[in-house]
DNA sequence: ACTGTTTTGGGTATGTTTCCCACAAAAGAG
DNA sequence: CTCTTTTGTGGGAAACATACCCAAAACAGT
């Protein structure tokens, strides 16, 4: 059951002239069977994370509630600029998109820019568990050299 | 039968030019008769190591099920990432594979270049009592100089 | 409404993979 | 020593997937 709703895999993919990229067809019925929306976030200059917008949406949700009660409340204190700060990524950071035909992903406006690519460029596409994510090449070695040294110890102390 | 319990054995095979090469029949028997998928990993720069993927599962299993248990009393944290971080690394490092007909792998693209081969080069097969590792030979020489030493201390020391 | 521009969808080519089968070398049996 | 079987390597052809390119559709400005 578990073992396989956990996105996995690495696939070189190639930017669109009209900036779209084919998603891996393992990768995307998995975000797709459930028939819900997918959001796209900027994940980290670089790299997009495409999640099923279900699981996120809630947790959105939760975070906006709970400041929005606080703004009701009258109690932000201190925290004002980073209130500001919170909405503003908040604005910024994600978008609803779906997959069109033939399982490909537009990738709108503001995200290319985020992500570094001009149509044409190749891209990964790397399964993370619970999202898809879109890499740079660059960014994407840099980012392994930087943290596959982790990877025993992060295995294990997930386990345990 | 302790024979048949652990892989051993040093095989020279050479990669064609379609990255394929032939894992020797007493090593993919074993490897392949418990279960019916191996997975491929990186293992260091050189070297790539072929397990039998159920172990694998259930250890990704059970660190999956120790973030899912805590997302679900709802305190993620910053266990999210670490999350995303285990399955990028897993993304790249593994790689579910099959033997094709005759008992051969065929090496999938990104490995390659770990592995450093080119198509016509040699490799040497190596069993590696739980796997069954491929070498690239400049990379297997230089292990053994480096780790022969040890050799009897370890026996000793496992053996007891 | 018309026209120029942008987006969307899908046919098709090209390169890769997969499934076989053939041959050759090596190992084992008589 | 020779014949038989097993094993390693090569290659052809079919199947597949990706990406390039063009046509239809949607949009917007005039």
């Amino acid at each position: 059951m578990s073992d396989s709703e956990i996105l996995l895999g690495e696939f070189r993919r190639t930017i669109d002239d009209r900036y779209r990229l084919s998603i891996p067809p393992e990768l995307a019925d998995q975000l797709h069977k459930e028939g819900s929306e997918l959001v796209l976030a900027k994940e980290r200059p670089g790299c997009l994370g495409l999640y099923n917008s279900t699981p996120w949406q809630g947790q959105l949700d939760e975070a906006v509630d709970w400041v929005a009660d606080k703004v009701d409340a009258g109690k932000l204190g201190g925290q004002v600029d980073d209130l500001l700060t919170l909405g503003r990524l908040l604005s910024t950071r994600h978008c609803e998109v779906q997959l069109a035909g033939r399982g490909r992903l537009v990738i709108p406006e503001g995200f290319r820019e985020f992500l570094g690519v001009a149509p044409g460029d190749p891209v990964f596409v790397v399964g993370a568990a619970i999202s898809v994510e879109i890499w740079n090449p660059p960014a994407w070695v840099s980012y392994l050299e930087d943290r596959m040294p982790e990877f025993r110890s992060l295995l294990t102390q997930l386990s345990e």
